[in-house]
DNA sequence: CAGTATCCGCAGAGATACTG
DNA sequence: CAGTATCTCTGCGGATACTG
């Protein structure tokens, strides 16, 4: 764990696993959303919405096997399966806190800029038609 | 850009734009080798080494219409191109700087969590051969 | 040097149906 | 309720070749 990871100019890529978590489209709001405490899975699809059961149950999978989460089973009648967030998990709601808030404040410039690019880029294509 | 973003929970969804461009395997990386200063395109290629013309182009595209990247040329002989980040890209710098710090300090304990999801998990399918 | 254009393979992701 | 299994389709991402 303390080599073998310089594959990019240099700078260390144990992040890039990190990273690609954090890119996950589902496994942030997934933390988040269990960032209050336990819920089953079906209030978890419920909440997020759009998400089919394949990719929570992939999700869900992938977080719990990087300790974020853990999966809690009560063997009652009708199967009930809780989710929370483990303390890294937990620990994970920080940056992602600041991420968040960076997103928040810069959201607009972010829209401005596109606009603009848009604007540069799209009558150029149907000028040329 | 105030409504029509909350199809997610309740909570505000103006994230997830840059929760993607974060989780894009390149956007990251190239915005790090920015960090220090204006970088050829092809510097930057071997800046980065792995990637293809094609993924960098891309990539570059998609941050310089964020408004993180800008694109200068100098129209000499051998065309030359600097890419440089702008204030909001450098901004940026800060949250994923979080992570990034995040991620070194955990990702040792991801590391042991995945071995051992792998061992609860690898044998039984062994075991059920 | 700095791209653009094209083709292709593979993984991500949704829909659906079935099980314990 | 909480999954698993299968099928399929989209699009990311790489390799290659060509252009200004």
């Amino acid at each position: 764990m303390d080599a073998g990871h310089m594959d990019v100019s240099g700078r260390c890529q144990r992040v890039a696993p990190v990273l690609a978590r954090i890119g996950d489209k589902w496994a942030v709001l997934v933390v988040e959303t269990l960032a209050d405490g336990p819920v089953r899975f079906n209030a978890l699809k419920r909440e997020i919405g759009v998400i089919s059961q394949r990719m929570l149950t992939f999700t869900l999978r992938g977080l719990e096997r990087d300790g974020l989460v853990t999966r809690t089973v009560y063997p009652t009648v009708p199967p009930r399966v809780e989710y929370s967030l483990t303390p890294l998990g937990q620990s994970l709601l920080e940056p992602i806190g600041h991420l968040a808030r960076w997103a928040h404040e810069h959201a607009e410039e972010m829209a401005a800029a596109r606009l603009a690019f848009d604007a540069e880029t799209v009558p150029e294509a149907e000028a040329a038609e």
